[in-house]
Formats: structure tokens, sequence, C-alpha cells
DNA sequence: TATGAATGAGCGTTCATTCAT
DNA sequence: CATGAATGAACGCTCATTCAT
């Protein structure tokens, strides 16, 4: 019955042709970005993304078929931000090292748009994500199981465990962080390193 | 003709002053924390609320006066059952005892109702709270300080800081505990005893 | 999952309980009609209902819960004048008699809001009808069957078939009659009634 | 800057002067009448049929200035394909025949495309007919005039009238078996026939 | 006090139409 | 000629809130 194949309900209506067309999407999601930020979740319409866009509200709809859409998007964005410097834990020398890797990227997209990283966080638990967010997030997780898995890291007695733990830790203390306004970020990703280590060390310990 | 001085914006509007009316709010209380369970932010409406408390939207706005006095309520009354049980970490006879005297309770309340955790957490970062709730949320930070400056748990730098980092541990492993359905109290509690133990440890040494 | 039973797309939403409510049904209604036949289909959109009717946009979404159900409650009003006419049928002496207590009625009603009865005879066909409104339709056809099975009249070898044919020759040339502005009810009643008969005849000799 | 003389409102914008152009009209139109059929008037969109016949939207609105100019052509069509069967009319030996040859094109027509048949049936009545329409549905009513003039013919007190009810009749009952799904089209060919037939004669007996 | 009818700003979304490329 | 990105008026509808009864 249906007309063409249903793509995922997150993902752009259309794949923008022109290169205007690319310019308008991103210049869509980083007001989508804005107004979630200003205005949060109460203020965040559809009309107002547009505005602050400078474009036309069909224009939004054009690239964007549901008001999630453009969260998913978001998402998306910031998703990929954060994985594209975590790589480079893969290719550090010690298990420490890889560690910092995974935890910077963290902190400093943390605090450079706290309120932002806040809402998407509470966004993502509600949508049901994209074939592709849900990869790249995965990926993470992937990072942080291959950096547990290292001989120079205490060994966990179940290591999925442990790399979600790791995870929560990580997001709960720059969470925390971002609404309390902090701004330093090297003593934050101190402090995060400690519990992480101090976690593995006690949960490799059984203590 | 007289003003009334005006309370906190989530306060309830009038104090209740006879039994029936306490039954009242605590009926539109719980019936607001199962819309919000059950339909989330989204189908979370002053209507929806009424009709499952079984009363009128009119009796509803003479209790609370806005759609946010609702959260608030609702806000508190889990946040002071949550301080009610970790009172008695002060009682206990060691630090690790008192230590879980706090976390204990977290982790009942976020397994027993873990989609009204997970939203009024959100909320309580949105909304301006109560004087009371601010009071009551400060109260459960200070149990954490001084258990934390027991003289058998690792000395901490700063104790503030500490106090902070460790609500932000339990929070996050709590908080992604409740996302994947984790069911096992007690081993999610042992896990974030040791996250904070590991922390506070590592914290201790400078590490 | 569903907290309450559905009811019918097209019936309205609440029973009106008070008098003001009575009235307020009654007044939309009568504006539906008039938007229907002043501004057609294309102008016909809840807001512009509303406003004829003199009440707000949410006063009209509370007693029907959808734009459908403005028309549907349209078509059963008008449905059901008819068949209150129509019904006398059954009590005439003659079969002759009895045709013309069923035409009539339908030319009364088609000639008095020509433009209303050929829209919503378009609305009938497309929307998915009242359990009551259906009724109220096989209920003309009830009568017109049993006026075509009168002793006095030619025996019909179908007359289920005969009865549809004979609906759909009124239907069709009083709605031609409301087409060209036709004003003589009398003259076209005769014509009608012509019509009818000389099909009954012809198709009661086989002819 | 000179101004070019007004076409009616539904004719399309420009005569397509090459092979190309004709059949792009072409193809336009059926896409136009596949989706009438298929989604009805609410899925009637420019877009949609510029997608189902495979051009883009630029191109049908050079063809169509208007989203009615479709309907218009399509009308025109469909009136067009049945006057050209219904011209031989003129040419038969009997009355009845020549009634047959009126009938039969009309029947063939509806249960080809009974929702088509329906639907440009309402925009009819809705739209301003071009000129050219306008010329091709009274050449109908012509044809009918003189069938009912024939000499073998029960005669008419009032020939304008009685072609406008034949028409009416023939209209009511072919759509009634549209909408009821009647396949048979010599059944409801005779049926037809014979109400035409009855009402002539009632008419001329002035019965 | 309790009720629920009434309000209306404002939301998400569509689609006929234009025009730069 | 053809394209399709862009526009924005206008639609159907929701829901927090008020107030006459």
């Amino acid at each position: 019955m249906s007309e063409s194949p249903y793509k995922s309900r997150s993902s752009p209506r259309k794949a923008p042709r022109q290169a205007r067309s690319l310019a308008t999407v991103s210049v869509i999601v980083e007001a989508a970005a804005r107004i979630l930020e200003e205005r949060g979740h109460e203020g965040f319409s559809t009309n107002a993304v547009a505005e602050k866009a400078g474009v036309s509200i069909g224009s939004l709809y054009q690239y964007f078929p549901r008001k999630d859409a453009l969260i998913g998007a978001l998402i998306l964005r910031q998703t990929m931000s954060l994985i594209g410097d975590a790589e480079s834990a893969a290719g550090q020398q010690t298990g420490e090292e890889a560690l910092s890797a995974l935890i910077d990227p963290c902190v400093r997209q943390q605090l450079e748009r706290p309120a932002l990283a806040r809402l998407l966080d509470y966004e993502e638990a509600r949508l049901p994500l994209d074939a592709e967010t849900d990869r790249v997030k995965h990926r993470f997780l992937e990072l942080t199981r291959n950096t547990l898995a290292r001989p120079d890291m205490p060994p966990q007695p179940d290591t999925d465990i442990a790399a979600r733990d790791v995870v929560a830790i990580i997001k709960g203390m720059i969470d925390a962080a971002g609404e309390h306004g902090e701004e330093d970020r090297d003593g934050l990703a101190l402090r995060v390193r400690r519990a992480v280590l101090g976690y593995l060390r006690a949960s490799s310990e059984g203590g």
C-alpha cells in the first residue's frame, strides 16, 4: 500500500541534494540546539526553531518530517562529535590514557553547552533512536569495554556491567557539574578519572 | 480584599485544613505520579490528573494553583520519603554502614518506580523549587557530608566537593540502572558502594 | 490500555449535561450547516464554525471531538428530520399516498436547503456513519420496501432492488432540481411520483 | 507588456504545442484521476499528482496553472469520452435503441471507475466549468432531447424538463449502483431503461 | 467548597504556489 | 522548458486556566 519505504522516525525527510539544502539543514539543527538551550523543552516549538534559523516553517518540514526528527538529528550530531574525539582512546599507550581519552571529550562537551547536554540526555531516553544514532552510542560502550579489558587495567568480573557502570558514573558526574555551573574542566576530568578508577579497583578486588 | 503574601511558585495554593482536604491532596498527588509514569511528560495534563484522581478540574486548581505546583508537590513527597529513610545514616556505627544507609533508600526508590524517578529528576532541574524542597534536598547533602567526615572514612581534601560528587555518582548509577530495567537491588547497591568508596579512596590519596 | 471505551467516530464527545450545553450543541450544528451552505466544503473549517456559532474553538471541541463529528451530527439531524416526516407513509390508505408520504419530505428538505442537502449527500458517502445514523437511513429503506410491497402497488420481482432503485431515482431527481434552483415543490413531487410509478410498472411487467 | 486575454479559470495555462507536451499533459491528467480514486478528495494534492505522474511540481504548474484546472481537465476528458460514445444515439433506428445508446455509455463509465465518477460529479457542481466542458455537457442534454422528440417515443408536455429529468434519473441510478459496488452492467442498464421509459410514459399520460 | 463549561493562545503540520537555478 | 527548494497562510486540535453556577 505504501508508496515509499519508511525511514526511521527521526531521520530527515529528504536527503538534501543541493549545496543550499545542506546549509539549510545545518542552520536548522543549530537553531534547534539554541532554542533548546535558551527556552528548554517547553519553549521548543517548530515555529520557534524555524524563526531562529531564519527559514520558513515549510522549509523546516521539508527536511525534518516531525518535530522529533529535529531532536533526533541534534542527538546524532552531538553523539557523533563525541565519538569522533573518543575514538582516539583506542590508540593510547596506557589504560589510564585511554580512559582519559574517553572522559575528556565528555567533559568538554558537557561544559561547553551544559543545558543542551542535559536536555538531550532526557530526550535520548524518551525518543526511539535512529539506527545510526544507536550504532554510534554502542560504539562508545564498545570503546569503554575495550579500554577496561586492557592488561594494565584492574581486571573486572563482568566487563559489560563494568562498562555500563563506568559510563553511568561519567554521565552522573558531568551532568551534576553542568548543573552546578562548574567550569574547571581539568579538575572535573581528574575527579571523574578518580571515580572510575576507584570503582574499577574496588570492583576488581571484590571489596 | 487584602492580598495574602505569595508563597513560592510551586507550593499548594492553600494549606489543607481538614482531613478531607488532606486526603484529596494526597489522592491528586498520587494521580499525578501515575499519569507521569504511564504517559510521560507529554501526556501529563491537569485534566488527566484530575480525572485519574476522581476530582473535578476546578477542585484540583483549588489545591494546586498551577500545573507546576503539582510536580513540585510530587518532588517534595518523593524527596521527603527518601530523607525519612536516609536519616538513619546518622545513627550508624561505622562509616560504611552510614554510606549504605544513604545509598539503599536511593536504590529502593529508583527501582520501585524507575520511570517516575527519572522524570522527576528532569523536573527538579527545570523547576524553581520550593523552599521546603530545597531544605530537604540540602539535608541529604548534609547527611552525606557528615558521613564523609567520619573518622573511619578516607579523609577528603574538600568535603563539599566530595559530597556533591558522591551524590552525582549515586544518581548516575541508579538512573542508568532504572533505564536498563535492572531489578537486583542488592547487586546494584553493592556496585554503588564500590564506586563511592573507590572514589573516596582515590580522592583521599590524591591519585 | 485504553482508559475509556471508544464511541463511534462521529458521535459527540460528551453528552451535554446542562441546559446551556444543549443549547450550545444546537447552535454549533446549525452554524456548521450554514458554513457548509455558504462556503462549501473548502471553506468549512472548525474555526469558521466556532466563530459563526459565537463560541470558542475550545467549546466546539468539547462537544465534537473531531471535525467529522460535526458533519456526522449534521447528517443525523437532517436524516432524523426526514424520517420523522416519512414515518407517516406507513399509515396511509393507498400505496400512492404512501409513496407521496415518502417523496414529499425529500422534496421539501431538498428545496429548503438545496446546497446543504447536496453537500451532505457527498459527505454521507465519504464518512463512516454513526450506528444511529445508519439505523435511521435503513429505516427509510424499510419504509420504502413496505410501501412497494403493498397489495395495490405493482408487484416487483425483487423488492430490495426495487426499493434501492426507487430511492436512487428520488435522490437523483431532487438533487438535479436543487442544482437547477427549481422551486416548484408540487411540480417536482409530481414528476418524481411519475418516475417512481413508471419504473415500478415497467419493472412489474418485465418490459 | 500587453496582457493576453484570460482563459476560463479551469483551462490549462498553455496549449501544448509539441507531442511531448501532449503526452505529459495526458500523463498528469491520468495521475490526477488515480490519486482522486485512491485517496479521495482529502489526499488529492498537487504534489501527490506530480509525483504519481513522474514530473516535477514545477512542470505540473506549467500545464495547469491552478489545482482546479487539473480537475477541470479531468472532467472534460471524462465528459468527452462519454459524449463520444453517446453520439451514436442520433443514428439509431428506434427511440428505444437511441435511449440505450445514451444510457449504456453512462453505465459503462460509472461501473468502470465508480469512485472517480462519483468524485467528479461532486466537483462538477462545485467548479465553474470550462466553456468547452459546458458545451460538451449541453450536447448530452441535446442528444437526450432529440431522442425524446422522436416520433416513436411517448410525447412529452415539456421536452426540456423531461430531458433534464431523464438525465437526473440516469445519474441517480448509476451513482447509487456505483456506491453499492454493483457490477452487472446489463442488469443495471435494463433497470435504468425501465425507469426512464416508465417516467416518459407516465409523464405522457399526465398520470 | 465543588463543579465542569468555556476560553483562546498557541502548537504541529500541510500544501498550493512561486521562482531562482 | 524542467526542476525542486522555499514560502507562509491556514488548518485541526490541545490544554492550562478561569469563573458562573
